[in-house]
DNA sequence: GTCCATCCTTAACATATTCGTAACATGTTG
DNA sequence: CAACATGTTACGAATATGTTAAGGATGGAC
């Protein structure tokens, strides 16, 4: 059950039974321009989680799959388990402070669904999703840029279809560029994602991997420009 | 009370004060592999906790602190916090009090207890809190990698066709690197999905264990390839 | 219980690679 | 050209991993 309109926009997955509530979350979601889809038991859930939705809005108590079980299984694949799952639960009379048990990126509601705070909660979990994201410029698929591939998921680089051996510093950086293809990416950006603050940004170190990089891109050196007073660009 | 057997199955805490469940519980989770230690009030329970169960199946309703004063303890103190916890409660009206009461790594059974049930419960709560925690989830199938065919089911590899011997630990090192075969496996993420937290990153433990392994993969032994500062990675 | 085999960890040493620094070279800007 | 930013190369300390041996722990057999 589709039920998306997107343009660029965000796309969550409403898993519950229950229609009036649905429609409600449909409604709402939609009116502040997040795309939706739909699923209204745990079975429909897995199938549409497929489609890597960037939220998962998900009753517990469902026919099927109860929602325990479709959160574990979002989380134990490889591929969803960045999900930010928000679980709807039922009324309850009593929540105090169970908010450090947010483990990961799974957050809670109670209904009665107060649409305000929904929202916000769904905004932070986004939020809280790309920062874990932007982490490290981590596309979980391969990146390719002209001959170049890089996957982050096994630190592999080819050039021309041939595997080449990055260090782990050297790919790091190279990651990081063609995560911005095409455009600059600053010297210091590029050393406080690299080295993580840890390293004062008169350092050398980076000219030398640069260096290094170069070589190893061969006859596609050249696609790592200097912009001097600036930063380095990958070209496309 | 302890009544733990074999070292490295996931323990699980039973909290109750009624000898006849309490024995229930015991028999049919020994039977199904876990170790199991009891508390039969909460101020017993807490002690327990200390020894850190893979999770506790905890009554609400207890003689001194509460079920709920448990859970809460648990759950505020930054050791135990990732501890699932299950409960079990007689009173339907409990139960939405329990669903409010936080979400991730906590469920709840009602009384009178379905055996089968409660260790499909425990089983998903377990893999829950295993992928919230980080832990490479192991394939149930046979996975076979080019002459490799690794079988979960009875802790068997072959090479080539021919069966060889591992040792728990280095089936489970292998196991992961193969349910992520031809990507790399962090070595951090590696040493969390073996031991499960109780062992310091730095231990030599694991290259000892890699070694064995190449050495028994024989021929295929450098199927397993070095990233050296990022992890290990099994060839397809 | 004792004995024995196996598994796991630790220790110690060996080897390999990475990464940062220094030093000098080159190029660019004003 | 002066000042500065970056390119390049070489070197070595720090670090990571490979490898082997030894001892502790565990569990089974008797």
């Amino acid at each position: 059950m589709k039920a998306g309109k997107n343009g660029d926009s965000r796309t969550i997955l409403v898993v519950d039974d229950d229609p009036d509530i649905v429609m409600l979350l449909r409604y709402n979601l939609e009116k502040s321009g997040y795309g939706v889809s739909i699923a209204v038991n745990g079975n429909e859930a897995m199938d549409e989680v497929r489609h890597l939705p960037d939220l998962v809005l998900l009753d517990v108590m469902l026919p099927g799959l109860d929602g325990w079980e479709v959160a574990r299984r979002i989380k134990t694949d490889q591929r969803t388990r960045h999900i930010p799952i928000v679980f709807l639960t039922a009324k309850t009379s009593e929540v105090d402070e169970i908010t450090g048990l947010g483990i990961g990126a799974v957050d809670y509601l109670t209904k009665p669904i107060r649409v305000k705070r929904l929202l916000a909660r769904i905004e932070s979990a986004l939020r809280l999703a790309d920062a874990n994201a932007g982490v490290l410029p981590m596309p979980h698929e391969p990146v390719t840029i002209g001959p170049l591939t890089i996957d982050v998921r096994n630190y592999s680089v080819r050039v021309d279809g041939t595997e080449v051996q990055f260090a782990k510093k050297e790919f790091e950086i190279l990651a990081c560029l063609a995560s911005r293809a095409g455009q600059i990416v600053g010297r210091e950006e590029l050393i406080r994602s690299v080295w993580r603050n840890t390293i004062d940004p008169a350092n050398r170190s980076l000219d030398v991997h640069i260096t290094k990089i170069r070589q190893k891109l061969g006859a596609y050196g050249n696609a790592i420009e200097t912009l001097k007073r600036v930063g380095y660009r990958l070209k496309t």
